[in-house]
DNA sequence: TCCGTTCATCGTAATATTGCAATTAACAAT
DNA sequence: ATTGTTAATTGCAATATTACGATGAACGGA
């Protein structure tokens, strides 16, 4: 199928698996790490960095701009991106939040 | 394509991006999460706690128990699973320097 | 031994993701 | 106006993922 029967989950399910997936490719990883690197904003230079096409590059900062991860700016021709911090924070929350559930598991069974 | 290219990446980059790309189901949120309620091992109750047949869940027991994140011991015609908290706490680790990396960040730039 | 239960695996279909070349749009500079 | 630069979009092709029915293997009980 590949198609997730998003429906019979909670929105918190959801919403951890939208932004789990965001970072479930190495190269979202690599733009996030570059950007949060720069302290400040990279245009096209992320193609360089990274060893993939522009379309490609361009099709995954959609991906992270579109779920709030970051947001661009345009300066000219470039194309400023930079990490939207306060939705940042509160996708950090809620990762938190789930990743942190083994501090309340007492002893595991086997 | 769909061939992620992980060897322009670093092991760390391809490390978060696989323990994400686990998280990226809310099928498996829901799953780690009850294993998590219960304290305990669950084994095919969990087919009827969400609601996925047999086989989709067996397929995504397999992929978490592959991350190292669960284990399952056999009882009778049972398997009984649970959370692998060694493996859980190395993950975490490893997802919160990554999410983390906002701390370092003085400024946004736009 | 013969069922029934439980779970893994196989096969298959539908959909999603990844990647890139080619094109387009928008702008800056000559 | 023309040219060059930058980045988004379009249109593919290849591969991955998700889901489930059907089957098979392992075990326990009648």
């Amino acid at each position: 199928m590949g198609l997730s029967k998003s429906e019979i989950f909670t929105d918190q399910q959801n919403e951890i698996s939208l932004f789990a997936k965001a970072f479930g490719h190495p190269a979202r990883v690599a733009i996030l790490q570059h950007l949060f690197k720069m302290e400040a904003c990279v245009c096209g230079d992320l193609v360089n960095e990274i060893g993939l096409a522009q379309a490609t590059i361009s099709q995954h900062l959609k991906e992270l701009k579109n779920l709030g991860l970051i947001k661009g700016t345009i300066e000219g021709t470039r194309v400023c991106y930079c990490i939207d911090v306060k939705n940042w924070t509160k996708m950090k929350a809620l990762m938190f939040e789930f990743l942190h559930q083994d501090i309340a598991l007492k002893d595991s069974c086997c």
